[in-house]
DNA sequence: GTCTATACTTTGATAGAC
DNA sequence: GTCTATCAAAGTATAGAC
């Protein structure tokens, strides 16, 4: 390790600025600061985010939010999506494995029907909001997220990056799809329905919740899971016969 | 001396453009060409809006869609937001007076309760694309429309406008908990959830279709509505005893 | 690490000719 | 009725000084 690459002339040179460089380096080293003031430049990036949602949230915004120079954000992150991404990838990926564990484990499909919602409401609770901010967003439609500036992020990496977040929905969906069918063929769950009508409804009812839920609400998520399973297995009509 | 450009001659004046006016004086006379133009242009606005949101959605998109130049749409509408306007506010007014006409009608609440159901689906399937529009955003969100251009649509407008689309939705949320209240004090529904998060639920479930429901798909909206409504009322668990 | 200044882009909206 | 030309605003991202 050297660093003699100072300017022969004895005078303190032009600072090779390229903050890309510098970002990486910084990400790769990981000291305190750095980690410090990143993480709070995630916790304001999440407030925003959910407020004015991915589109409506300007980085103006989260960096006043963050108390930065919309500038300075670029020290941490690398483009708006990036900063995204950074907020809801890793919350969003341990659900959809909770998700899949919950199937692949022990248990009659009706206990892990139960399992999962309460599972997902308590995670929305745990989590909030970051994993609210992937729900309230539809990546499902095409140029949603409009690039300006005078070098957009490559359009090509936006792709594939909102084709993975789809992905990950559609993980979740046919993970529970699965729980149903499961539960219809050993007898704990009865209906003339498909499973994937069952799943779209039971993911709808506790999805809309983004536009709601609040966690210091008189509800908590746990008892708000209590009810949903009680309503989707028992279901609120007196019963006949 | 004289500029001999000038067209001070008695030539026929400068037009008079105030394409303000002109636009008012076009909605009054309702002629047919122009009748005819405008609903093209709606359509090409609901097929864009569904493709990518409010947002998303660009006046440049929608007039290329319309086969128009950008400039010709303020001919037929005042600025984006009165184009969202023109395009969703009728079916969704119409929404909740059939709902609130439901609540008021005659029959038990768990009678109304699916009434309300077939009612918000089948309005889904009939007025595609344009009440999933409406559905789609969440209006609760601040800031969430981003006024650009030289001259923005005034703010204030705007967010009265806001205002009451939030109000249309928590009208429709205020009716449904209604009639699942008048169900559990007549005896036709039966549960230990509060009529709100039973509500909650039931709009969650039916709204969540803008994420997966095609007009064409293999289920009928009455098809889905006949399923979710006996998923609510009935349960989808085996009877215990 | 942070900021000032600025390049470049896209958008919503107007003016005014035809 | 429609279009060309253009405007002002707001946005993302970069360069480079400190």
């Amino acid at each position: 390790m050297c660093d003699p690459l100072s300017p022969t002339t004895g005078r303190t040179g032009p600072v090779a600025s390229d903050i890309s460089r510098r970002r990486k380096a910084a990400a790769q080293e990981q000291g305190p600061l750095y980690m410090e003031r990143r993480g709070r430049l995630m916790g304001a990036a999440a407030d925003i985010f959910r407020e004015q949602g991915l589109d409506g949230a300007s980085l103006n915004d989260i960096a006043k939010r963050a108390g930065l120079d919309r500038a300075t954000l670029y020290y941490y992150i690398e483009s708006k999506e990036d900063l995204y991404r950074a907020v809801v990838e890793d919350v969003v990926h341990d659900n959809v494995n909770a998700v899949e564990k919950v199937r692949n484990g022990e248990g009659s499909g009706a206990d892990k029907l139960s399992q999962a919602i309460h599972l997902l409401m308590d995670s929305y609770e745990k989590n909030y909001p970051h994993l609210f901010l992937f729900v309230a967003e539809d990546f499902g439609r095409r140029g949603q997220v409009r690039r300006q500036g005078r070098k957009p992020a490559a359009a090509a990496a936006v792709e594939d990056w909102r084709t993975q977040l789809v992905g990950l929905g559609d993980a979740y969906y046919s993970a529970l799809k699965s729980v149903v069918a499961e539960g219809l063929a050993d007898g704990s769950l009865s209906s003339q329905l498909s499973p994937g009508l069952v799943a779209h409804g039971v993911i709808g009812m506790v999805s809309w919740s983004h536009r709601w839920f609040k966690p210091e609400g008189r509800a908590s998520a746990e008892e708000i899971a209590d009810g949903f399973t009680a309503m989707v297995l028992d279901g609120i009509g007196v019963r006949r016969g």
